[in-house]
DNA sequence: ATATTTTACCAAAACGTTTTGGTTGTCAAT
DNA sequence: ATTGACAACCAAAACGTTTTGGTAAAATAT
């Protein structure tokens, strides 16, 4: 069933079937109506590779997941799924496609995004995991393409963006440790190319500064993303060589899994002898033993948030919108006082 | 830049343009290459939606995540990336795009399959999950979509499949148990209205019986794929209730974590009071204290057959082609010997 | 030398929409 | 009664390809 077969059926010319689902107001509301009601009595649905031909827009929104190395530095993106749910919702209302590539490298990142922009002409774009200096915001900027990032770059470019507050949940994580008199604290980080990673360590030392603790280098460690199973051992050489550390920060799941191993394997009593706090998903939650406290957010709230901004027709292009997520602790008893 | 400016540069028609760049043999060699250089450097790409709407081919491959529930679930399907990379290695040499949608309940899901066959009349399907009775399969047949699927129904219709041999890698594990003398060995599964846990299931009560050990139905548990927050509570019952079991067999990296926690809790310590084996995946290899001995799939490899089989232009319509994986068991420590 | 086949090209139609630039008839204002 | 505005419709062009059904020239066969 296409629209001739459709107009035909309601004796109609094609433009006025076109124009009554378009929403046009050059239509009658009855005629619009009975269009309606045919167009479900036949299962019409517009060809959407003739419409996006037609209109030149393609109701499309790109999206490139790195899946880089093996399969476990995707569980850094334990997030992923509940960033994607909540675009998925707003973008199921609006019927409008998700396409996701995937890239096994930064070259094949940069690759996927132009296939998006001049194979696939995909206007918008949400994309991911920010570094500090971004080529893919000047590439965008560049085409003009209308795009929304999770996470912002660290020079702050004009552009609009949802973001955790990474900065501020470390804050309140490390001023947290520091009320059970914590002194000795190690931060286990993310590379610090990737700009939530910067901020993180930037809302570390200002908070230990805050509280005129010196910040000892030897308890910073960052992880490259790519490489998240090399954090076992990274934790547990720094844990022997500093054995006055009392807690360990870590910027995901993934280390603080890592983190749990180290201290089981040196014998360290978690909650007790040393404390672990991480950032919440699905592993520390339910499956961890211990189970870890945590800084949680609305992630699947940014996804959602993503796609409105995306997608407002109001939005000028000169004016950018921007969302930050607050977090806060749940407590799950992998901290201790100490005396 | 487009095939009429394109065709215009090369001085050529439209036609020629399009079919030396198409292959086709009524084009010489040498305007072939000419062609070809030119597109290269105009850096000319055919508008994917003109093309599908004027050949009626899609160049598309349709997938359906499932993401029930709360975003734990998905862990079961750890293997998910792996089996999508695959995926994505071979349609990116073919260069076909994955178009992916995302389901959060079953209802959605077959909503999911419409919309890629009537509104985005994609032709290529792989289905995931399959069920014993499977609706997806009907349906599919019924409108002639080609397809693959990870999984076989119950009653083994004739169909295309990739999968994970689940039925022998239980027997193996399950032989494995009992040569290192365990006679009371639980079995944490899935519903089994999903097929593999179906097979599963199914081999291990066949190598019970082939080694004349009674099945005990109190050993027994299924979790609802949906509902996997709920091991640690179902596993921690059965062990209390059953103060025999030396072994645990767990159908999901999820539940082999749970039964950590569950027995850490008991003080079981693994390993020496109890046995715990699983399928594996990034969960159980790298991050879990202790590491879990585990049988371990190909699974990216499935992905890669799954499109190859998708895509074979020889396959006739009336021939299924199917691929079986076998597994090996990767010790790791967490099975002992009961004296 | 002529007939046939093959090679290499092309014009025009087709795919199913949206959009442009109308037309016709009705109603209110003058 | 005439004009202007507006409501409700439509024919045809446009979007950028692929495919169909050719033609002319060159190569081969008779």
């Amino acid at each position: 069933m296409n629209i001739k077969e459709l107009a035909k059926k309601l004796d109609l010319s094609i433009t006025t079937v076109s124009r009554a689902l378009g929403g046009y107001s050059d239509v009658s509301e009855k005629t619009r109506q009975r269009v309606k009601k045919f167009a479900i009595k036949y299962q019409y649905s517009p060809n959407p590779y003739a419409s996006t031909l037609a209109s030149g827009k393609t109701k499309t929104v790109g999206y490139v997941l790195p899946i880089y190395g093996t399969n476990t530095s995707t569980l850094n993106q334990g997030n992923f799924f509940q960033f994607i749910s909540g675009m998925s919702d707003e973008l199921l209302s609006e019927s409008i496609q998700l396409q996701i590539l995937f890239a096994k490298s930064e070259q094949e990142e940069i690759q996927a995004y132009k296939k998006l922009i001049f194979e696939q002409k995909i206007e918008n774009i949400v994309l991911q995991n920010i570094k500090t200096e971004d080529l893919r915001i000047k590439l965008l900027n560049k085409y003009k393409i209308n795009y929304v990032a999770w996470g912002k770059t660290e020079s702050n470019q004009n552009f609009s963006w949802v973001d955790l507050d990474n900065k501020g949940a470390v804050q309140t994580i490390t001023k947290y440790l520091i009320k059970k008199n914590h002194k000795n604290i190690s931060y286990i980080n993310i590379s610090e190319k990737y700009n939530f990673a910067n901020e993180r360590k930037k809302g570390f030392l200002e908070c230990l500064k805050l509280n005129k603790i010196k910040f000892n280098k030897n308890y910073y460690r960052s992880i490259k993303l790519e490489e998240p199973d090399k954090s076992f051992e990274i934790i547990t050489n720094m844990l022997l060589e500093n054995k006055n550390i009392t807690a360990i920060i870590c910027s995901t799941e993934f280390s603080a899994l890592s983190a749990i191993k180290a201290c089981n394997n040196l014998n360290y009593e978690i909650g007790k002898d040393i404390s672990i706090i991480t950032f919440d998903g699905p592993l520390v939650r339910d499956l961890s033993t211990p189970p870890i406290t945590a800084a949680s957010f609305p992630v699947k709230e940014l996804g959602k948030k993503a796609i409105n901004i995306l997608l407002d027709k109001k939005k000028s292009q000169y004016k950018t919108i921007n969302y930050l997520a607050k977090s806060y602790i749940i407590e799950r008893g992998s901290v201790h006082f100490v005396n």
